[in-house]
Formats: C-alpha cells, structure tokens, sequence
DNA sequence: ACTATATGTATTATAAGTTACACATTAGGA
DNA sequence: TCCTAATGTGTAACTTATAATACATATAGT
C-alpha cells in the first residue's frame, strides 16, 4: 500500500526495441542480468528503475536511455 | 557488510555542473526536491540513483542524462 | 572574534527496486 | 489436440534509495 507518485512519469518504448530485435522478455531479461519480472514490471507502466539499471538496457540495446526512456511532466497527480 | 556491486559503476560530473551554475547543493536539492544528502551522495561517488532522479537532474540543468552521468565497465577486481 | 554559508559525515526510518518464486493465459506449431 | 514459448499477474523476502535529522568543520566576510 501506499505509493508514492514521483515527480516526473517515466514512459519507455523497450518493447518496441525488444520487437525490433526480436527477443523476449525472458532472452533480454538475461542479456542485461535481471529477472523476467523486472522486464515486465520495467514494460507495464509505472516504474522507475535504477539509472545504472537504465544504462545496461541503453548499453545492450545499442541506444541511449532518452531513446528508451521519456519523462513526462505528471499534469495532475489524482487523474485515474 | 554485504554491499553488492552493480554490474556498471555510474560517475557523475555533477559537481560540474554546479560549479558553473554556482549554486550550491541545498540550493540544487531544493531545486529538484531531493534534500541535500541525496546531492551529497550522488556527488559523493558510488551511488546509484534512480531513473526518475536523473531525468529530474537533467532537466533542471538543462541538459541529458548522459551528459552528466556516465557508466563505467566495473574492471575492478573479483568481479562476479 | 563572531556569523553565516557550504560541505562532509553519520544514524535512523521509510519507500521503492529487485529477486525468486508460483500459477495462469494465450498463441503457434507439429 | 498436445506441447511449448511467451507473457501477465501476484506475493514475500531482501536490498537499496531517499528523507529527516544532527553534528562537525572549514572558509569568507564583517
């Protein structure tokens, strides 16, 4: 119970890239040293993972963070 | 005790780009809503903050997450 | 000397990231 | 149909980020 919201929202686009090179959750979750659950977690929505974290998804998909990961200003904090 | 390591060592320039603002770090922390502590470890080395505190960095500084975070392969010893 | 600002360090407490499971469902191929 | 890979969902345990606070110290200006 209780979460937090944080400042910024934070998007990705991860299963756009997964798509492009064509792997799974499973084979990415791997590659980068994390279990399924982070990826899928990562995927669903709302999570805000570590920076380092963040770096070795840019690092293995070849891309930087900001072509993965965009932060939204939250406009409202109790729209839902 | 039992401190592990994460996968890539995450260094900043923070302190950088402080400097050229001239603003301190109570004022940077009230800036972006952390307290100074948050700056004080960020700074301080081996920390590893999160996504969301980066973008909030970034943005406030006016510029991206790489430019002032940047990841390290860990060539340091026992590794794994 | 005094004062205020800036930084480093430390401790405790809470929030959140991550793991390691398990179970369910869905889509495809043989 | 059966089998398998891929994905979604959930939860408990553990680790780490961050807050809140206090104390120390150095430095600059008065």
């Amino acid at each position: 119970m209780s979460k937090l919201e944080p400042k910024l929202k934070i998007t990705n686009r991860l299963h756009v890239f997964r798509a492009e090179k064509r792997i799974s959750q499973e084979e990415l979750a791997k590659a980068i040293d994390v279990t399924r659950g982070t990826i899928v977690a990562i995927e669903g929505g709302d999570y805000n993972p570590s920076l380092e974290l963040a770096f070795r998804l840019a690092r293995y998909l070849n891309t930087d963070i900001h072509s993965i990961f965009q932060a939204e200003e939250r406009t409202d904090g109790k729209n839902k």
